[in-house]
DNA sequence: TATGAATGAGAGTTCATTCAT
DNA sequence: GATGAATGAACTCTCATTCAT
């Protein structure tokens, strides 16, 4: 092929910068506007359900110029999927970084977590919730979703153990099997929220969600004799 | 529309009972195998993907059949995720009647959750995924996801009441509250192990879950003075 | 699939009949129309820009009927050059058979043969030009091809055949080789004649190629001494 | 247009002459590979399917620079088409004037001609069929086939009148006429076997072509009752 | 002179749905 | 009650072509 789709630059914001420096001039400077784009039709209609023609209308950029960027629907999905998980991450990571407080810094992962995803928020729970759905049939969608997986929890993680070396914390588990739960835990009642539970809301779901990571990080006395060890009690279920 | 859709098992039978009746039931059984068939699809395809031919290739009933029997390609697929969760809560249900110990029922409502996500699992976790996000655009789909978030909840908070009032649990939260964040926890590293996180197996996953739980249930000592409670800055915020 | 493509029915003009009796009701009634539809389009427009529309506007079906019919557009253009040859091949047979004399059998096959060809005529020349082109790289096209050029030699060496036996004629060559080089003949003046060659007219053509004929039919005397052996010079010219 | 497409190779040097001629002579370079190029293409995929993108990557050139050289689509094919045919007819004219045996040359044109046929040769046979196909349709690409037919008729026609000159043959036709029957059994035998026709080989059609050939060049005497041995005139053809 | 960027037109194919048995 | 025939709508993708540099 001639064009051998995306004239580049885009990608995670600023990465290289070769000569992005005059504002990625030439080929491609919608690129990231019609990403935006795509990423709010996605979020609307759903990653299936996101037509070009859905793209070219929310961007203002003709159908065969999103193809020419692009290449296949499918490329541009993981592309819109990859742009905002970048950004998000990234500007997760900055707000972070000014905070000191490991406490304080678990509250906002978990805040900024759960609050994308009530079906009202412009947040982008939603296409999260894209993200793992299409990511189950799209191995290279699978294989992003991992790994923004792990940059959550290694986020959580570092908290966790930021707490744990001033003594804050005193962990029931590593600190990366706490990240598991953490990040879990905001995603297993993101998704009644975005469904609109009537029984959760954001608030009360970001506390109780608090409340389980602080029952992690601060273990009760020795177990006394009559308590039955929790985990042994595990059983292989599997009917 | 020619019929109104579904003939259902419902309707006394009338004048040659027998003769009718039979058929009936033979008609309802294929229409079972059908929603069978159709949650095979789901689950393989996604929903979105489904398409009335696929359906009826894997069950071998005629496309228009289909249409006659559950009416759109919509209600087809909100018929066969019913099916599915009706089924599902009705097996645990008896299930855990068969427990006497809350912990256990604990302990098998989470494995059971847990276990079926996994890609290569049989389970029934991809098919709740499809629903979610299936749900988050169709409101009937999202009205039964609620109700099915529900029933199971009502399981947990039952366990965790009961192993409460004898004694066996200390409660941080309230069990309905629990009961939120005990299903939270099995989706939100259910979705992981749906797509292939090397960092998460199922029975690891099973053992952290009921880790957290077992926290939520046995709270630390009254915090001593020399350490700052941080948490205790978020504490029991009833909603 | 549900419909496997083509109700049946269609075909080789006749063959079967199994309830054709009724002039093919249901299914696919007007196939036959179609295929002649999509033969004067191809005729007229090559088979490569040979589009559904266009067949659905020389028809009057719709496109996804055709679609509904035949499958892919090959498979339509296939089955089109299917029923031009058949009923090609069917209708000279019929004549054919009520002609006694050989050398008027071969007359008339090769009129047949070359009148087809000019531009003005409406005969099947050019589109048997088009059946060897799309032949070369459609692998079900070519065994048609070359199946009908075993019908139509087929014809030749029989009449051939027929002359000889009665000693009318004295071949040179196999009845069988005989046929090829005719058939050869025709094709190869056919050609020029598409092109609207000012050299050749088909009427002329005619003639020639049956004094080509004719000289294989009756050869000369045992050849004399002087005579080089013409073979004998031909080299192995491949450079 | 950009220009008037194609710099050619003409243009009397002016300012800069050498210079300039370097680089008209380099352009004209790039212009040859490129027309190599676009006929490797055609034979492979055919003209209709032959795209920008198939010539610019058979030739490493862009497509629009190949825009820019040559104009449309269909005037690259042309041109193609042209380039193919001149520089066979020139071979062939060159080798031809080496030879002095008229049955020699005639041998050797139609060998030259059968042997570019089947699908594994490398000849130039199946870009003869695309030319034919094209023609049917291009009036600029006619013209350039009917001439091509004279020229090769032409060698055809002086070799037969050069052999009847030297008494070696006798006609039963103008030298013209069997020029034109020559050429239509080359053509003829041609089209099976680019097909793969298994009931032909190349060298067997020739060894038959030259049979019809001879048979046209030696007619019979006058008919004799008993049977004269008709394969003793073409014998020992060596492949 | 030569080339990359961008875009409109058009085609094949899929699919739900309507209709007539 | 069940099913095959038929069809319109929609979408992705290919490709020649125009434009600016």
């Amino acid at each position: 092929m001639t064009a051998d789709h995306a004239p580049a630059a885009a990608g995670l914001a600023g990465s290289g910068a070769r000569q992005a420096g005059r504002g990625q001039r030439r080929a491609g400077r919608r690129k990231v506007a019609v990403l935006e784009a795509a990423g709010r039709v996605i979020a609307d209609r759903g990653a299936d359900a996101t037509r070009f023609a859905d793209v070219a209308a929310e961007s203002g950029v003709p159908v065969s110029t999103l193809q020419y960027y692009f290449g296949s629907r499918e490329d541009l999905l993981v592309a819109a999927f990859r742009h905002a998980s970048g950004t998000e991450i990234a500007d997760l990571e900055s707000e972070l970084a000014a905070m000191d407080d490991p406490w304080q810094r678990l509250s906002h992962i978990v805040s900024r977590a759960v609050t994308g995803y009530p079906a009202d928020a412009a947040g982008a729970g939603r296409l999260w919730i894209e993200s793992w759905h299409f990511g189950l049939r799209d191995a290279e969608m699978r294989a992003d979703a991992v790994r923004d997986y792990g940059a959550w929890r290694r986020l959580v993680a570092d908290a966790v153990r930021l707490g744990a070396d001033r003594g804050r914390f005193t962990l029931r588990l590593s600190p990366e099997r706490i990240a598991v739960l953490a990040i879990a835990l905001a995603d297993g009642v993101g998704i009644p929220l975005a469904l609109g539970d009537p029984e959760i809301t954001a608030d009360g779901a970001i506390q109780d969600v608090l409340t389980a990571l602080d029952a992690l990080l601060h273990p009760p006395p020795p177990p006394e004799p009559q308590q039955p060890a929790p985990p042994a009690a595990v059983p292989p279920v599997t009917s």
